[in-house]
DNA sequence: ATCTCTGATGTCAGTGACTGCACTCAGGTA
DNA sequence: TACCTGAGTGCAGTCACTGACATCAGAGAT
């Protein structure tokens, strides 16, 4: 038997997480993140390094993944489709806590401080599939470029793989993403043909949200 | 006469900045820079939400321009170009302030916090793009990502910009930057042939932007 | 000439995030 | 037995940020 009860960093992760949503992330203090994990505020300040930190640590194994497969992706893979099965691959990763991460990004979007903290972490992850990219040989503004789309895709696929009422995997959206970020990319897309009758919003495979130039 | 000295907001900010250079940003009290500017760490706050936001306040204007130019792009322009026309018009703004901007630059790059604010400005900018872009009738995953992409452009055509020794054009930055994602998005980028002759092939009109650092 | 209203600023007294430093104490090891 | 270590605690302090209220020059009204 150890002094003290185990897990203490899940305990208060799993507190704050409580109460953020409970009564919100400014009403909540971080001695009452500590209390509730049976600890003290001093202590909830040696495992995270701010309030908002206890929301985003344990992006590690992320990492990892999207790193070692990039690295794995065939000779012949083009970087920005390295990437893309990278961010497929970490599909799993979120399919197993879908609840978890659909509550998560609820309090993220209700709170710019914390979106700082997402965006922050998301070029942190950008950075990491460049350097995955470097290592293979691709040099530089290609290696940047392809992380920083690559987390325009993955954004764009989380936050509709979030709000699928189907359930769709979210390997999937990435696909989805991805190929609508070609067509914008290729130039392919432009303004409705005159009448416009366009459904707004909704994620089709992507490709051709598109008619061909002119209208009003 | 009036009562009290004209401009506090910009006294605040040119304060702000000078301390944050002198002393760095966290060594830095806001009561100090209150302080040098004449002023009260109260009436600071009146100004600015916090500590940060000194640095960032006055984006309306670079806003309305985006805006305005994704506005006037011809009918038959592509929502990236259309984008990539007004960071091109933006130009302007940066090539006046070249000192100013390197400064800052280098601040915000040596501070996480500050990096932070940084990025959810720019996701600012990047919903204004989309947002445009939707009035022109684009629909939305290619909205968004239009405007995403743009940002990435941007944020790639500064950092190369602001060191580079030529002095070149900040539109210039922007074409290259625009040019290397396409062939990215396009796939045309791979690793360098076995020999290695660096260089990666198909990065086409803008392929060796910039080129500190390359592969690894 | 005085009256009053307004807007920019100041004063004051908080709250709570975060830090440095010294301390406790169960369990393992020499 | 003595010592060390690792996880957590206690405490005092700094400073970002806020709400409530006070001040006071000048503009316009009377």
């Amino acid at each position: 038997m150890s002094r003290w009860e185990p897990n203490a960093l899940e305990r208060l992760q799993r507190a704050a997480m409580e109460l953020y949503r409970e009564r919100g992330f400014d009403e909540t203090t971080v001695a009452e993140i500590a209390a509730r994990a049976g600890l003290t505020e001093r202590t909830f300040f040696r495992y995270f390094a701010d309030k908002r930190e206890v929301l985003f640590a344990g992006a590690g194994p992320l990492h990892e993944l999207l790193r070692d497969k990039v690295a794995r992706a065939p000779d012949s893979t083009a970087p920005i489709d390295a990437v893309a099965a990278a961010l497929e691959a970490s599909s799993a990763v979120f399919e197993e806590r879908r609840d978890f991460a659909r509550q998560r990004h609820a309090l993220i979007a209700a709170h710019p401080e914390l979106q700082e903290r997402e965006l922050i972490k998301l070029a942190s992850l950008a950075a990491t599939l460049a350097e995955a990219l470097r290592r293979r040989g691709v040099t530089d503004p290609a290696a940047i470029l392809a992380g920083e789309a690559g987390i325009a895709v993955f954004r764009l696929a989380f936050e509709s793989w979030v709000h699928d009422p189907k359930r769709r995997d979210f390997s999937r959206h990435v696909r989805e993403s991805l190929g609508a970020l070609k067509a914008v990319t290729a130039g392919k897309v432009t303004r409705p043909a005159a009448p416009s009758t366009s459904r707004a919003r909704g994620a089709s495979p992507a490709g051709r949200a598109s008619g061909r130039r002119s209208s009003g």
